[in-house]
Order: structure tokens, then C-alpha cells, then sequence
DNA sequence: TTTT
DNA sequence: TTTT
């Protein structure tokens, strides 16, 4: 039945992408990323709030992240929740709930944040990209 | 710093709602919803996954929910990601995310899958509005 | 430089697709839908007001749309906006805004307001798949 | 009946906001903002292509606008999608279609792009708040 | 636990 | 021109 399941983030990384490429050929990358919401409380006072979300990405989207992504940088990710069960250390099942990465985007400089934590391998030359979508192939894939 | 958390869902509700009414006039409601995606393995076998949502809505949309959301109702759901811990009966640290709701429709004719599960307390008239937002003043609150 | 051109609509249809079959096999379907939204004038009557949408569907959405959407159906799409202009009659120039859909669902049982406008040639079995995205090819198309 | 009219746009500011503040004590700023596709033509070459959106800000985003927002800023613009038809100046029906915005967030460091166009009044103490959300009772307002 |  |  027709159903929809869509993600929408902008915010700031919050550490550099941890990315591994498995055997066959695919990458998946993993970084947290944060957003931030106000509100009053009842005395008035404006307090913050900061989300943290865990994001996958695979394939091309796992190797731009491992290419631009640094910790502190802003950027918008379009994707889909999923929520995967996993046995912890008591062998006790676990929930975890991480957006699947669809679309990725830079934002802002794409260098907000940086320093010394800039990628050495490949900087972001002025035509770089800055926005990628997820190969459709990756549909087909059993994850 | 501006950030976007933004989840839009479309889905049928598994169960009925549950609302409670607070201390203070507040009222918060909870149901989860599927969405489901298809996908093909690698021997090109069509595969179903069904994702399963947890939705809170507050005052307004919890009253809502309650009047007029049932088991197999498909809707649509605008809200935010909200990760929130607790302390499980081991009282071990556990996490939990949920999509806070800031607006609700109620698509299809509403009635999908009623039956025995009719509200009985008051059906949807013809002239019920079927979208509903968040009031304002929930963001107010210190949840 | 990173952007996003996003659309989401839910809304019906105000009249069957119109399809035209381009010459090296393309498709493209046309149609509108409306939304409605609602709001209190100066003396607080509820006023509703309509807003219709013109939507493109290139290929395999077209085709769907050929297939399965009919006058009244309730569809959520997905697209971008886009304007293009156009010499009118007067050879002035003219400007149109459109959504190039980039998926589209059919939602509750997907027959809503349909009758003597059924789809002749394919009805929409049981098993028909109900969400269709954009086949990503497209977005090579110089449109 | 329940429906869905939602545009999310991530893109520069094509000119400063051009704020009308009208009797009663409501302002409406109006500005334009592009977005970027890239496509690969027949030939394979990767074209770009601008999309130029008309964006309209009531009240509390008015302010926004005509305070912190220039030429040349990323901003993040959620809202509607609202076609209204004028007489041009031969007194014929035209159309134009525009983007109501409900929230809209600087991105960046809010001031890509600036330079000469700095505002004046009221430079963006890092303490500003860099989302707003349009006052609800706008929704009140007969437009 | 939904839906098709 | 849709829907409720």
C-alpha cells in the first residue's frame, strides 16, 4: 500500500563520518548530526534543546561523505527513518532508529566548523558538487 | 544555529490510539503507524519491509486522535525526530525515538479498516475537518 | 551551489491526465489537482480556498498516470517546482509554473470520485504496486 | 477535505527583500530566490539550469526579511505554493505563481554573498535567532 | 500491530 | 476542474 517515509535535516556534523568498505565493493558510511529547537519554559525562559541523529549512507553517498564531510560542517540530508534491532553485550535486543541517507547536500561554505579537521586526501575544489543522491541501485540493496 | 527536523509520513495506524489525559488540562496521545517499502534482493525477489513509527501528539491533535483516529485509518503526519531516554527495569539506560506530531491529516476516506473499531463517541460528519496543526503554544512546553 | 526544490502535495485530481507519446518513445502526462486550505476572514467565517497545481509526469510516472489516475483519485506528489515561459497568441511572452513530479502515490483506495471515469484498459488490481518514482534516467532529459 | 500543499527551497537571494509595511500594521516582504539543477544533455554535457522562485513573507517574517536578510544569502524557505491571477497593464488576466512562506532559517553564516549589501539598522549579533516561523494568526489574514 |  |  502506498506509503511515505521521509526525512528532512539540516544541521551540523558531529564528529567525522566513520565509513567502511565491506567486501563486493560497497562503502557505508555513519556520522551523528545535530539539530537544535527552542522553546519557553514555564518560567519563560528560552531554553534549547539539541537532537541527535544518526545518519547512514551508502555507496556514492558513503564516499562523499568520507570525501567532504568533516565534523562541524552543516549540511542537508533528505532520507528515510529505519529502525533496526541488534543484541547487546547482555545479549539483550536492542532498538536503534538512524535515517538512511537519500540525498545529501553542503551547505553554507561547506567549511563551517573546519580546521584541523579538514579532509587531506581530496579538497573540496570550487567545482565540487554539493549535492548527491543516492545511486538508484542502492534500492536493491537488502539493507 | 538554524537547523530543520522534519519528518512527513504516510501510513495506517496499527492500533487504536492511546490518550491520556494530564493533570492540567494537557492531553498527549501515542499510536504507531507502518509505512512500508519494497525492495528487490539479490535474486530479484520482490521483498516487503514494514517500518514501524512511534507517534505522539499533544492537546489538540491528542484529542484528535482520540476522537477520530482508529486502527487501519491511513493519515498523514508532519513532525519532528525526538530521541528521549529512560531508565528500563534493569533500570538500564534505554533509548527511544519518537516522531513528535505538528500536524495530522486523515486521508482516503478515513474509514479504511473501521468497522468494529468505529469511534463511538463521535463519527466523523461529513464536515469534520480532516487536517489539524499543532496549536502554538505546545511549543511552549518543556517536553 | 548546494540547493533544494522540493515539493510535497497532497491533493485530487481535477480531471483525467491528458498523455502524449513523443517521438522516440518518451511520455508525458498532464493534469491538475487541487488543495484546499482553510482559513477565518475578518468576521471569522471559515473561508476555504483552492489552489490548483499543474503537474508533469515524464515516462514511467506518465505511464502510471495513463494507467491509474482518473478525475478525483487522491494523490500525494512529489516534485519540483518549475517555470518555463511561453509566447501566448500575441507572441507575448507568458510564464507558467509547473510541478515536475518526481514520485507519485495513490492514496486511500484509490478510486475515490471515480464511476464512469474508470480507467478501461488496466484496472488497478489488488496487487498493484501504488508508488512509483521517477525512473532516474530522467534526469537527463533537457527539459 | 484533507490536502497537502508544502515547498521546501534551499537557495540565494536574488535581490534584497523589498518590505511593504501597509496600514493596519501588517508588512509583507517580497524577494526572489534560485535554485540549481544540473542535468546531462543528449551530448553529455552537464548543464545548469536556475529556478527562480517569488517568495512572499508576511508579518513576523516580513521583519526577518527586512532586517537580516540580503542579496546574495542561503536561506532555507518552507511554505505554500499560491497562484493568483492580475490584470497587466492591457487588462488582461495573468498569473503568477508565488511561495507563501511559513519558516524560513539562514543558513551559512547568513552572509554569503554580502559585501556593499550588509544591513544597516540591524547587523546579525551572533545571539540572533536564525529561524522564525510565521505568527499563527497570519492564517487568518484573507490573502 | 497497518495496508495492498 | 477535485474533495468534504
Amino acid at each position: 500500500m502506498a506509503s511515505v517515509n521521509k526525512v528532512i535535516l539540516i544541521g551540523h556534523l558531529g564528529k567525522d563520518p566513520e565509513v567502511r568498505h565491506l567486501e563486493g565493493g560497497n562503502s557505508v558510511a555513519n556520522f551523528t548530526m545535530a539539530t537544535n529547537e527552542y522553546y519557553k519554559d514555564k518560567q519563560g525562559t528560552r531554553v534549547e534543546r539539541t537532537e541527535w541523529h544518526n545518519i547512514t549512507a551508502w555507496r556514492n553517498l558513503a564516499e562523499l561523505a568520507e570525501k567532504y564531510l568533516r565534523k562541524g560542517h552543516q549540511v542537508y540530508v533528505e532520507g528515510r527513518i529505519r529502525t533496526r534491532q541488534y543484541q547487546d553485550k547482555d545479549n539483550q535486543t536492542r532498538y536503534i532508529t538512524e535515517i538512511v541517507a537519500e540525498e545529501i547536500s553542503m551547505l553554507g561554505n561547506g567549511r563551517a566548523g573546519a580546521g584541523e579537521n579538514q579532509p587531506t586526501n581530496q579538497p573540496a575544489a570550487a567545482e565540487t558538487p554539493t549535492t548527491f543522491r543516492e545511486e538508484p541501485e542502492l534500492n536493491q540493496l537488502p539493507f
